[in-house]
DNA sequence: AATAGCATCAACCGCAGGTCT
DNA sequence: GAGACCTGCGGTTGATGCTAT
């Protein structure tokens, strides 16, 4: 038995708060009032005294708990819609088990809420599809299989292999020149998708790049994110590259996560801003992207996973 | 009607990373 | 710089409800 209070002795695990008093177990109307009541008046946080400061019998980690997953005004109960299963699917394909991430996304969920929606629905959905939930690749794919040639606007996508071979340096990949002098600079390019992408003779319009200035990992070192500009686009701006944006916050993440997943990416530059801003990327961010040792930003993969769900 | 097995989801835990002292 | 503390995350558990036998 799992929610015994710590006064039975009977618990073999350590709970978090080992004080003799705590409640453990489902909450009661009357607990959920009292904490309510008092974060509608004095605000989140502080929880570890909370229970305290607010007469409830609770250590601050359930408290907490309690109030994010049930209690919070803009929490949304209920039927987890197709639209919205649609966009779990999606993003979880580009994030992996990064509920909180995930759910950052969706307006109202929560991040047990989506984690259980997967664990109970989503994943088995994919077995039953033969698709294995873990990196939304097929179970048991065959050698013969074709590709998946998604088109889309102006780029045609194909199947990424499993273990794609190493890719030569592009002669097009070029360092952002347009920053000024207290903006970062050099920033490099580390890694295009040109692999994934296969139009005949067409080249793409633009590709999706991530970079960084060459101090990763420290934290107070900006990550970029941004669009090159192909050489050979029939754009004005042919020839040149082009920081998109600073991700230095969750909403430009927000949209840059959108952008992938909209069906006019990637034309024509929306939000193209001109040119490097000097923001620093917001440590809360940093668990979206992966970094190797020689401070490359993106995962390959990844970025590739997202084109593949266009 | 009783019971076994399965599905769901609220709540717990340990841990990691950030902040404070 | 080190240690204590706090917060948030992802994995897991188990009570409860539902369905099949």
């Amino acid at each position: 038995m799992r929610f015994l209070s710590s006064t039975s002795g009977s618990v073999n695990k350590t709970p978090c708060c080992s004080k003799v008093g705590i409640k453990r177990g489902p909450w009661t109307p009357e607990e959920d009032e009292v904490l309510s009541n008092y974060v509608k008046r004095e605000g989140e946080g502080r929880w570890r005294t909370l229970p305290k400061r607010a007469g409830l019998q609770r250590c601050g980690k359930s408290c907490r708990l309690r109030w994010m997953n049930y209690l919070r005004p803009s929490v949304k109960r209920g039927h987890i819609a197709p639209d919205e299963e649609d966009l779990i699917l999606r993003l979880h394909r580009l994030l992996g088990n990064r509920w909180s991430l995930i759910a950052g996304r969706i307006p109202g969920r929560t991040d047990n809420e989506i984690k259980n929606y997967w664990n109970t629905h989503l994943s088995k959905k994919l077995i039953s599809q033969g698709i294995d939930p873990r990196n939304h690749k097929p179970l048991n794919p065959s050698p013969a299989a074709s590709p998946i040639g998604a088109v889309n606007n102006n780029i045609n996508f194909v199947a990424v292999p499993a273990q794609p071979p190493p890719l030569p340096p592009h002669p097009n990949a070029l360092t952002l020149e347009k920053a000024s002098a207290n903006q970062y600079q050099p920033i490099s390019i580390v890694q295009d998708v040109r692999s994934a992408m296969d139009d005949g003779n067409q080249p793409p319009l633009s590709l999706p790049v991530v970079a960084g200035n060459g101090n990763w990992p420290q934290s107070s070192n900006p990550m970029v994110m941004g669009y090159q500009v192909n050489a050979t686009s029939q754009d004005n701006n042919a020839g040149q590259s082009y920081l998109v944006d600073n991700f230095n916050n969750e909403d430009t993440l927000s949209s840059f996560l959108a952008t992938l997943m909209n069906d006019n990416f990637p034309s024509p530059y929306p939000r193209w801003s001109g040119g490097a801003a000097n923001v620093p990327l917001a440590s809360t961010i940093s668990p979206t992207v992966d970094f190797n040792s020689q401070g490359a930003i993106w995962d390959a993969d990844l970025m590739k996973s997202a084109l593949e769900t266009l």
